[in-house]
DNA sequence: GCCTTATGTTTTAATCTTAAAATATTTGCC
DNA sequence: GGCAAATATTTTAAGATTAAAACATAAGGC
């Protein structure tokens, strides 16, 4: 291969990932929409509500507020609002940890876990439906190759 | 295959397409992340900036600001702000539709094209490193799947 | 020409989000 | 024990985001 097809080749190919990145984004902003509009007409609640009460429900003993938010790949000060207002309506509670006074598990109440079930089960229909047209290889296959992208992501965080 | 083996498949199914969305998820925070850090430290922007001067970018005759708002998928009032500083800075103007006074293009002032030609040699680069695991052929393949999937979400729009 | 309805944008109020500063506590060193 | 550095959370200020209301203009019926 000439020096010139080398890099001919090599514009395309950072092209496709670009593209790829591009439809990666617009199709996760169109579900994210989709799931929005449905929690907020059908639960009157929010996705950032959503996400902290799926993490919660997923680590039924709690979560400190740092574990949240690494969860949930949003900043330590965004967390505390959201559990603020899930708190204020009884669906969330702070508990001290014990042997760290700095420290906060947030947690789902009783109550939060049954307006959460409620919620979870549409939620999964909705995904289900949004992937309809998506077999259950196809979709193993890509869920693996993200996962290796997330993977060499992690690793590279060092320097990048 | 048995009525409880139909069941057992279908919600097997339905587990992988919910896996399928988390992952794509928390790819895609986890990148949106790294490009919202870099463009801080690097050009001193936002991410929201960014995606406003690189949909200009591709449409130099300018875009309504509807027609914005729907390519980024975000609400229209959301453009207005981010318009609305990028103009103060001089990056973007608002130009007059001629024959419907109710409509503004965007687009980007000359200086505006500069500087977002720094920040996108950049930007591919980064995207171009971040996939580098995914070969071209991959990439490309992964693409056109959410490519379709793009395109059933839209067509169910209707009713969902 | 009017009047209703539709369309394009901005404004408003509330929530979300981040980065950085502030606060509280713990840990390690001496 | 005391003090510096590290860690966990909250607070703050600015920007981003949405849904809904307000505003301005356009289009179509009569």
């Amino acid at each position: 291969m000439s020096d010139q097809a080398e890099i001919t080749r090599s514009t395309d190919d950072s092209k496709a990932r670009l593209r790829l990145w591009l439809r990666l984004l617009g199709v996760t902003r169109k579900i994210e929409g989709e799931l929005r509009d449905r929690l907020r007409r059908e639960h009157s609640t929010t996705l950032p509500r959503f996400d902290v009460m799926s993490a919660l429900n997923r680590h039924r003993d709690g979560l400190r507020m740092s574990e949240l938010s690494g969860v949930l790949k949003v900043s330590n000060g965004n967390v505390t609002g959201i559990v603020d207002r899930l708190a204020e309506e009884g669906l969330v509670e702070r508990v001290p940890v014990p042997g760290d006074r700095r420290a906060m598990m947030a947690r789902l109440t009783a109550r939060g876990q049954e307006v959460f079930a409620g919620q979870a089960a549409e939620h999964e229909a909705w995904i289900d439906r949004f992937f309809a047209g998506m077999g259950a290889a196809e979709a193993r296959n890509m869920a693996a190759r993200l996962k290796e992208l997330a993977e060499a992501l992690e690793t590279k965080g060092d320097k990048g």
